[in-house]
DNA sequence: TGCTTTTTAATGTCAGACATTTAGATTCCT
DNA sequence: AGGAATCTAAATGTCTGACATTAAAAAGCA
């Protein structure tokens, strides 16, 4: 683990990422400890606050956990399939409102990727899955319901049709397209004949899915991308011609 | 922006919660100069090598960038999509390697996102990503090549698939996906005979792009997928035959 | 006016101290 | 001997204060 001297980087940038390196590497196994932040300063000829500082970075990425007290110190993590679901809506809910990428984009982007999910749900879901879909089907048909509630529950909807297909890796991906949409949802207004049309969508996928029908669950899927889109299209000529 | 006195977490990562909450609600526009960190450390009542700990964590997740100088500061980082994927790259490489997930689930979630591309790849790619692909595919004909320069083209010739579908976000979904599989694939021995078969199915799938044939584009991606669960339990195997 | 120099307000880094936590060694009592 | 209480040591967490470096803005000058 070394740093270059003539690197116009931080200190601490270049620490954290040479140390970052060398676990990608395997050369710091998942629970291994690393030096102390002393025995670090000294390997790097840097201050303990630089070393510090270099640490919390990597924490910041759930790299390492640290422990106080004798035979304490820092441990490379083992990243939970938790701790990379926050991290990634976290990074693509501000990629999509920092980048101002169109409604339109973001919405193609997560069918498609949901379409993808739907041979596996429809082979492997189980009846766990097909009960919370259908919760929040009923959770939604309730009058009263304010946007950001029918938001939320249209994302566990849409959460439980990809756990449906019983992989974790694409549970992971899916859950930062899913998620990161939802404060573009939430610039919509669903009026009652708008939440009508996408509950009885959901309602048809979630048969179609109980049927283990692929045709039918990818059919409704595109149907429902495309009521969407038509929603915000009209909402955002609505706001459009009104300012 | 308020921390919380009874948390047991650290002060830094604390401060660093707060001041991002207030970034993703908005309070904190992109460009917007935080607060000096004497400022800062004024404001929540800490020292400043705690500030700075809290602020290098969010430069960690490249949520703000510093300058130096007068009228320098700490600024909300508009996140690039370049940001965006390489965090994702080291999240999603890590995760897929600490949790021992089997070739066989990571395998199986990349070729279902892939194939979730082909039809808005088939409708759009350019001559670009198509030269693309066939110059990855003359690469890899290339005798000589070690494994790891192959499975480097590997990925440079599903990305140019990936990006041909014309939709930033799901280019950068799906280089999680992609990319995080190489170590994955890197374990692979690949030999001539096996090279001769991937190649084959590349340049069928690039072919059937060229063509604008979904289709032939989705068989060529489901049989490379079956192809390449085949070799590996064929490694697999007769590395579990010789210890 | 236009160039150069100085000032100044930031971040970057360092050194040293003290506070706090925790595992483990030690001591003490039964 | 064994268990409970205490002590010790090693680590992280935090603070203070200082100095170095950078770069924009202000001041000075031709």
């Amino acid at each position: 683990m070394k740093i270059d001297p003539n690197s116009d980087d931080d200190l601490s940038a270049q620490i954290a990422a040479a140390i970052r390196d060398e676990i990608i590497s395997g050369g710091l196994l998942v629970n291994a400890r690393l030096p102390s932040e002393a025995e670090l300063a000294d390997h790097f000829g840097v201050s303990r606050p630089t070393v510090r500082e270099a640490l919390k970075r990597l924490a910041a990425q759930s790299l390492i956990r640290t422990q106080r007290g004798a035979s304490g110190g820092a441990f490379v993590n083992k990243i939970s399939f938790e701790d990379a679901y926050s991290q990634q809506i976290t990074t693509s809910t501000l990629l999509l409102s920092m980048n101002a990428v169109s409604f339109e984009t973001a919405c193609e982007a997560r069918y498609a990727l949901e379409r993808a999910c739907a041979p596996l749900s429809v082979e492997r879901r189980s009846a766990d899955h097909l009960a919370t879909m259908r919760a929040e089907i009923h959770r939604q048909s309730q009058p009263g319901l304010t946007d950001e509630a029918f938001c939320a529950s249209d994302v566990a909807f849409h959460r439980a049709l990809v756990d449906g297909a019983g992989n974790p890796v694409m549970s992971y991906q899916l859950a930062g397209a899913v998620e990161a949409m939802q404060p573009l949802m939430n610039m919509i207004t669903f009026t009652a004949r708008s939440r009508e049309a996408i509950v009885a969508l959901h309602t048809r996928i979630a048969d179609a899915l109980e049927d283990r029908n692929l045709k039918e669950t990818a059919n409704g899927l595109a149907d429902l991308e495309r009521e969407t889109q038509k929603l915000a299209q009209s909402v955002f000529a609505e706001r459009a011609k009104r300012s």
